[in-house]
DNA sequence: CGAACTGCATTTTTT
DNA sequence: ATGCAGTTCG
C-alpha cells in the first residue's frame, strides 16, 4: 500500500545498520531488464545515468513519469539502494501516488519504506519528527491559508493597522513569498516592503512567526521553511538525512520555488544523485512562488550535471505539436527542445471566431455532440479556461444539452464550514494549544461566550503569553467572568479534557460523533431551520465515515491539512471543464480552449504585473493547454464578452497570430448561430452540480504515539508578570473597581472590593494604586 | 442576536 | 452580476 504521509513509518531509518556501509544488492534479480525494453533511446539513457546529477527536460507528452518511476525501479532492482534511501518529491498528492503506485508495480514488492511524497507532507514528517529542535511539539497543527490570514487579521487588529491599505491576504501572501524565498523575518531586508510599509510587513511577518510558535502550528510555507532552518542549525540532523538519501528524484522541477531549491541542494549534497525532471516550457506558476531559473540554472547549481531531453512525444499528434511548438517558439527565455512524434497527422487544430461568449459555449457544447454521436467518451473531451469564471457559460450549456460534466476546483469538502468546525473540535482536543480553532467553536454553539469574555481571555493568554486554553485554565479558577460564563467554560474545559482521555480508549469515529453530539454542535444544525441545514448534518455524518478510513484522529487531520483533494467520481463518463493551470499534466482526446482574447488570454492582469515575463508565463499556459490534447484542439475567442456584468468586446489572443497557418484552419463568424435548435432539458443526465461528493483517500496507520503523548498541559508556567503584590495592598481592576487584598497564591488574588465583594482575580487584571 | 444594507473587488492554486 | 464582508438597524 503506498502512504506518502505515513508517519508510522519513522522508525525505518533505524532499518539501516549501518549509513554508509556498502550497498549490497537484496537479493539480485536475474533477467529482469525487460522493464528497460519499453523505454526509447533518451529514456533509457535517463533511466540508467544513476550517479551524480542529472537533469531531465521532458517536454509535455514524452513520458517523464515512466522515466521517473523506472528510474526508481531500477535503482532498487539493481541493489543500488535500498527503498528508504531514495527520496521522491511531487507537487501534487496525485503525482505521489501515481508515483508509488506505478514503482510498486514495477518491482513488485512492497516500497512502504520509501520516501515519496510531496515538498511539504515530507516536510511535515521531518519536522514532525524533530519538533522539538524547531520549536515545535510533534502534533504542532498545520494551518490552512484561512487560518493564515485569520492569524494576520488578529494581529493586524492589535495593532491597529489600516485593514483597507493593508489588507490580511496580502500580508498573507507577502510573508508568504518570503517563505518561498526561503527567508526567514531576519533573513528579509527592511526595504522589501515598499514604500509606504516602513517595515511595518516585516514586523508583522516576525510575530506572525512568533504566534504560531505559541499555538504549535505551522503553514505551509513552514513545513519547508523551518525544515530548512531545522538543516542549518543542526547539522547532526541534517547529515543523518543526507547519509540516508543516497537518490534523490524531484517531478515538476520546473515549478519549485527557492525554498524547495536550498531543501533539495541541502539533502543531495552528500551523495549528489539528483534527478530532476521538469519543462521549463511548462512553468506557469511563478505567481506563487516558482522559479524557473532553477530549471534554467540547473547546470550551475550541480555542476558535473548531465542533461537529456526527452523529445519524442507519444501523446499528440503532427499538427498539434507542430502548432504548440511554434507557439512557444516566440519565448526567449528557454532550453529549447524539439518535440517529434511518428503518428499520422490527424486534424489540423481550428480556430474559431464567434460573436460572443454565448455563442462560444453553443459552438462548444455542439461540436461535443456531434463527438458525442460519434461514440467518443466524454471522458476524453476537456474544456480549459484561462479563468474560473469562465467555466459557468460552459456548464449552463451543458445543462442544457443535457451532456454530463464535471468541474474541476470548486469548492471542497474540507472547505465547508461544518467540516471546519468539525475539524476545528478535533484539533483543540489534540492540540490544545490551536488558538485559531478555539476561538473558531468557543462559542459554537452559542454558549454565552460572547465579546466580553473573549477579550479577558485574550487580555490574559497575551500577558502570559499563553495560548486560550491555558487562559481559560487559570481564568476559571476566579471570578473574572461572570458567573454564567464561568460555569459553561468549566464545563466546556472538563468536557475537552474527558473527550482528551477518550482518544486512546475509544474507536475514533464513535469519539467524533461524541464530541459532535455532546458539544451541542450536531444539536445546533438540527435546530437550524435553514435549508442547507440537513445536507451539512450528512455531510458531517459523511466525514465521521470517512474517519474509519484512518488508523487515528491524528492521521486524519494531517490528512485533512495536505491532501486536500477532490477525488471525485472519475469513472463515470463526464466531459471535463477546468482552468489550464488544473489541466497542466492530464491529456484528453479533444480540448476545446476557449477565451482567445487579448485581455482575458493573455490575461491583463498577467501583463500588467509581470510585463514580457509575465506574456510568457501566459505563452506556457496556452502551450501546456495545447499540449494537452491527443487527437484534436478548438481554440475560440469571441468578439464581445460579459466580464463583471459589463459588456467589452476585445481582439483575438495575440497568441493566435502565432500559431503556424499550415496547422490550422482558421473560422471566423461563420454564419451559424441560431441554426434553430431547441434541445429539449434531458431528464436523464446525472447530477453534476460541482458539489463532488469527496471520497477520502485510504490512510493507514498514521501518528506515532508520541504525538498523543504530547498533548498535556505540561503548564510551563512562566508566569512573571512583571508586578508583585502583597497582602492588604489596594488595588483598582477594571470590573469590580477598588479593593484590598486579601489573600495570594501565585498570580490568583483574593480580593475585598469596595462595592463587589470578595472576588478572585487574577494579578494581571488589576493595577496598583498610588 | 439576526436581518438588511452597503461597499467592494472579482487570475491562475497546491500544499 | 455577484457574492462577500463589514456595518447598521430593529
Amino acid at each position: 500500500m503506498s502512504d506518502p504521509f505515513d508517519l508510522s513509518a519513522s522508525a525505518e531509518p533505524e532499518q539501516e545498520p549501518h549509513p554508509g556501509a556498502p550497498m549490497r544488492a537484496p537479493e539480485p534479480i536475474p533477467d529482469s531488464r525487460r522493464y528497460l525494453d519499453k523505454l526509447n533511446e533518451t529514456q533509457l539513457k535517463a533511466v540508467e545515468t544513476i550517479d551524480g546529477p542529472l537533469l531531465v527536460l521532458a517536454g509535455a507528452g514524452t513520458g517523464k513519469t515512466r522515466v521517473l518511476t523506472t528510474r526508481m525501479g531500477h535503482i532498487i532492482l539493481r541493489g543500488k539502494s535500498r527503498p528508504w534511501e531514495i527520496l521522491a518529491v511531487t507537487f501534487t498528492n496525485k503525482a505521489a501516488r501515481e508515483m508509488q503506485e506505478r514503482v510498486a508495480d514495477l518491482i513488485k514488492r512492497p516500497i512502504e519504506s520509501m520516501w515519496v511524497g510531496t515538498f511539504h507532507a515530507i516536510g511535515a514528517r521531518i519536522l514532525r519528527r524533530h519538533a522539538e529542535a524547531a520549536g515545535l511539539k510533534s502534533n504542532f497543527t498545520i494551518l490552512d491559508t484561512d487560518d493564515q490570514i485569520r492569524l494576520i487579521k488578529q494581529l493586524i487588529d492589535i495593532h491597529e493597522i489600516d485593514e483597507k491599505r493593508w489588507p490580511p491576504r496580502v500580508i498573507s501572501g507577502t510573508i508568504q513569498r518570503w517563505k518561498d524565498r526561503g527567508l526567514m523575518p531576519d533573513k528579509v531586508t527592511p526595504t522589501e516592503g515598499g514604500e509606504a510599509d516602513e517595515g511595518r510587513v516585516l514586523s508583522l511577518y516576525k510575530e506572525y512567526q512568533q504566534r504560531l510558535l505559541a499555538i504549535n502550528a505551522a503553514d505551509f510555507g513552514d513545513l519547508l521553511l523551518l525544515c530548512l532552518k531545522l538543516f542549518q542549525e543542526h547539522t547532526d540532523i541534517l547529515a543523518e538525512y543526507q547519509n540516508q538519501f543516497r537518490y534523490v528524484l524531484v517531478d515538476e522541477y520546473q515549478d519549485t520555488n527557492v525554498a524547495q531549491y536550498l531543501w533539495l541542494r541541502l539533502l543531495a549534497q552528500k551523495h549528489r544523485n539528483i534527478c530532476c525532471v521538469g519543462d521549463d516550457d511548462q512553468s506557469i506558476y511563478s505567481w506563487r512562488g516558482a522559479e524557473v531559473g532553477n530549471i534554467l540554472r540547473f547546470e550551475e547549481d550541480f555542476p558535473g550535471s548531465a542533461m537529456v531531453r526527452l523529445e519524442r512525444n507519444y501523446r499528440s499528434t503532427p499538427h498539434i505539436l507542430a502548432t504548440a511548438s511554434s507557439l512557444i517558439a516566440h519565448n526567449e527565455d528557454r532550453l529549447g527542445k524539439t518535440l517529434w512524434t511518428e503518428t499520422d497527422e490527424g486534424e489540423k487544430i481550428l480556430v474559431r471566431g464567434v460573436w460572443d461568449g454565448e455563442e462560444e459555449a453553443r459552438v462548444v457544447g455542439d461540436a461535443i455532440e456531434v463527438l458525442q454521436h460519434k461514440k467518443h467518451k466524454l471522458n476524453e473531451i476537456a474544456i480549459l479556461v484561462r479563468a474560473s469564471f469562465q467555466t459557468r457559460e460552459f456548464e449552463e450549456r451543458m445543462i442544457t444539452l443535457g451532456i454530463p460534466y464535471r468541474i474541476i476546483g470548486g469548492a471542497r469538502f474540507y472547505e465547508r464550514q461544518e467540516i471546519r468546525d468539525a475539524i476545528a473540535y478535533l484539533r483543540v482536543i489534540f492540540q490544545p494549544d490551536d488558538d485559531l480553532a478555539f476561538e473558531r467553536i468557543i462559542n459554537l454553539p452559542k454558549r454565552g461566550i460572547g465579546p466580553a469574555a473573549m477579550q479577558t481571555i485574550h487580555h490574559f493568554a497575551r500577558s502570559e503569553r499563553i495560548s486560550l486554553t491555558r487562559a481559560v485554565l487559570r481564568l476559571v479558577e476566579t471570578d473574572e467572568f461572570r458567573p454564567k460564563v464561568k460555569t459553561t467554560l468549566i464545563i466546556l474545559m472538563a468536557d475537552f479534557d474527558r473527550w482528551r482521555g477518550l482518544l486512546t480508549v475509544m474507536h475514533h469515529p464513535e469519539l467524533v460523533s461524541t464530541i459532535l453530539d455532546e458539544s451541542g454542535y450536531t444539536q445546533m444544525w438540527r435546530d437550524h431551520k435553514a435549508p442547507e441545514a440537513p445536507g451539512r448534518l450528512d455531510n458531517l455524518k459523511e466525514m465521521v465515515a470517512a474517519l474509519e478510513e484512518f488508523e487515528n484522529i491524528g492521521g486524519f487531520l494531517e490528512h485533512v491539512s495536505l491532501v486536500m483533494e477532490n477525488e471525485d467520481s472519475k469513472n463515470l463518463d463526464k466531459v471535463t471543464i477546468m482552468t489550464l493551470h488544473g489541466a497542466k499534466g492530464l491529456e484528453f482526446e479533444s480540448v476545446f480552449l476557449p477565451g482567445w482574447e487579448d485581455g482575458l488570454f493573455p490575461h491583463q492582469r498577467s501583463l500588467d504585473d509581470s510585463g514580457a515575463s509575465g506574456l510568457e508565463e501566459e505563452r506556457r499556459l496556452a502551450y501546456v493547454g495545447i499540449t494537452r490534447a491527443r487527437k484534436r484542439a478548438t481554440i475560440l475567442y469571441a468578439s464581445n464578452r460579459r466580464i463583471y456584468g459589463k459588456w467589452q468586446s476585445a481582439y483575438p489572443s495575440r497568441f493566435i497570430d502565432e500559431l503556424p497557418t499550415d496547422h490550422i484552419s482558421h473560422e471566423t463568424n461563420p454564419g451559424l448561430g441560431a441554426s434553430g435548435r431547441t434541445s429539449e432539458p434531458s431528464f436523464g443526465f446525472d447530477n453534476s452540480d460541482g458539489f463532488q461528493q469527496s471520497k477520502w483517500q485510504t490512510r493507514r496507520k498514521v501518528l506515532a504515539q508520541r504525538q498523543i503523548d504530547a498533548i498535556s498541559y505540561n503548564q510551563t508556567d512562566t508566569s512573571e508578570s512583571g508586578l508583585k503584590f502583597e497582602t492588604g495592598e489596594r488595588i483598582f481592576h477594571q470590573k469590580f473597581g477598588y479593593g484590598k487584598i486579601t489573600f495570594i497564591d501565585n498570580n490568583k488574588l483574593e480580593v475585598e472590593f469596595e462595592k463587589a465583594g470578595t472576588k478572585k482575580v487574577i494579578d494581571s487584571f488589576v493595577k496598583r494604586t498610588k
